[in-house]
DNA sequence: CTGAAAGCGCTTACAG
DNA sequence: CTGAAAGCGCTTACAG
């Protein structure tokens, strides 16, 4: 392998100066930099991350803890975070190291990955309220950026969609339908952005003056079947008057949903109508339902980008309060919305 | 961050020694070595794996490349392995660093790869017959190690099961039990574990002078969909006389086919039995099955200590010769097999 | 058993 | 615009 001393040898100048020709100093001479470069080329050089990283005190690489969740849907939008975030951590020349969580300590795995390597920081996903590595890592000095949002007065670089406007905004356009009985197929609440979903819902419907029993407000991991057996049973009229209206926290539940009221004979929007918040995962995708889906769309992988740019530029210097990304998710209108039934305008009391 | 100068001058001694003891070297005086580690212990000495990477000329660190599938079992077994490897990688000191592949091309992510990074090694799973990944590294001089096996003369290290042993003793258990009419319902062809189990299948009938026509073969990614859509085909007799027994690929599969006897009023094992490959998936436990499954099973998890070991082995100079493991897969005979039925004892012709 | 020295391949003040 | 020098934090022949 070729050495910037190779180099320099051949070309009979200083490593200092093909050192600053290749990394692009504005002071060297411009006819240098091409000799430098040909050179490079020619010898097929590349520079040595080690020793730049031994010098420069970085170590070109963050880590990255996956918890592991017996759950499959979990799984898809984990692949869906690695592809988007190692292709844009490579532009950056960074790479990502990862390590699967098992232990019941939510900090144990990164102190562990913090001993074992110099990381230059850390991206978080899945947070959970009140997230207690933010405290971890932010009182040992690693700079990290949160996938989401844990809590209001953030002072670390976040890239999140407002999950509260996420439900809102599903309960403003239904509501403007006539609906009054709307149920909430939330994700389960240890995951920081469906108590955002619960408390973006819970309000929106206050202010349109409509009481949701708590028997329609169900919090559970996301999958098909979830969302199957509690639409069957809301719509069965087993606690009460059956809903005019799902949200549901994901295409995956949105789909047993629908078939729900297909085998209830119901249909979609005429008898019932439903919106998704959709992550745009290549599984599930939201206008291949049947009617095509009406959903707040972000998708997963646009979040990937900005998390790994945030992140290098955070390490670079940034200031935490100038990398805080939060997004209002886009509404799409499609098939599966549509006016009240007749029959269903009568609030729950 | 204390450094092994700091320790040096604490103790009076050369930086030399206490890299000595720190390091384990035989020939260290006893009482300087517990000085030297008390005092590493008290400054919170950690070494700088930089400095000993430049040094060493290896970088601690090995590559991963999956290729992304929509296909959420391949998702399944991808956080298994994926698990259980970082593990046992972190006990040798050595970071996983991940990249996803999209490119159709199958070598240009490792090219990427190996371009910006130093990498020790990779570990390639997925192999597909003949896989091209093997003569790019082997050209490239990068050691690496196959979860699995792709071509007979293998001169580099694999830890595989023997995938033609898998269907040839699950076809031997079935013919034992008096079948003669026995379908494959296998994994797509592209895996060269599949292109084995066809080939093991494909001969142990062979050998027990059965015929299976094509349409009793069949090779999809394995889903519980497939399972139950082709069963049911051969089970209403679509194609001819039906199959008295399954080969499953995965137990996901075999779920479908347990469904769709099910649903066509037969009994297991009394009118179709089945066996499966279990690569003991958390999400699909073949015991939790009704009847249990009879399996060939060979936990996921199990090829991953060995995998790294072998890896690193490799690194350090020993042979691939001598790091070649091909296992026989157990077989687990539970309640979903059985004697034939007395009207299936007709061979297909 | 221990130390002095060289070196891994870079970067970056400091001079000129 | 370029070079000589020091240094990042280790390891490891080579001497003693």
């Amino acid at each position: 392998m070729a050495t910037l001393k190779d180099i320099s040898e051949e070309l009979g100048l200083s490593p200092a100066t093909v050192s600053r020709a290749l990394n692009g100093f504005p002071e060297v001479n411009a006819k240098t930099r091409d000799k430098v470069q040909a050179a490079a080329q020619r010898l097929g050089y590349r520079p040595n991350r080690t020793a730049q990283r031994l010098v420069t005190g970085r170590s070109g690489m963050v880590g990255m803890i996956v918890k592991i969740r017996p759950d499959l849907s979990a799984d898809q939008t984990f692949v869906e975070i690695l592809t988007g975030l190692t292709a844009a951590l490579a532009a950056r020349d960074t790479d990502l190291v990862l390590a699967v969580d098992q232990d019941p300590d939510p900090v144990a795995a990164y102190r562990k990955m913090l001993e074992r390597d110099i990381l230059d920081g850390f991206i978080l996903n899945a947070p959970v309220p009140q997230d207690p590595r933010v405290d971890f890592l932010t009182q040992q000095g690693v700079p990290f950026v949160m996938h989401g949002q844990c809590r209001k007065d953030a002072d670390y670089p976040f890239y999140s969609i407002d999950n509260q406007s996420v439900t809102a905004e599903a309960v403003g356009l239904l509501t403007a339908l006539g609906h009054k009985r709307i149920a909430l197929l939330n994700g389960d609440l240890d995951h920081a952005y469906s108590a955002d979903r619960l408390a973006g819902f819970a309000a929106a419907m206050r202010q349109a003056n409509l009481r949701v029993p708590g028997a329609f407000m169900v919090a559970e991991a996301p999958s098909e079947n979830y969302g199957y057996s509690h639409a069957l049973a809301m719509l069965a009229g087993q606690h009460g008057p059956a809903p005019t209206a799902f949200i549901c926290a994901s295409t995956l539940i949105a789909a047993g949903v629908m078939q729900a009221a297909a085998d209830r004979g119901m249909s979609i929007p005429g008898d019932v109508s439903v919106v998704a918040h959709d992550d745009a995962l290549p599984l599930t995708r939201a206008i291949n339902f049947s009617p095509a889906l009406t959903v707040t769309r972000a998708p997963l992988r646009d979040a990937c980008t900005p998390l790994a740019n945030m992140l290098i530029d955070h390490i670079n210097g940034a200031e935490a309060r100038d990398l805080q990304t939060l997004l209002r998710a886009e509404m799409i209108v499609r098939g599966s919305t549509g006016p009240a039934p007749k029959d269903g305008e009568q609030p729950w009391l």
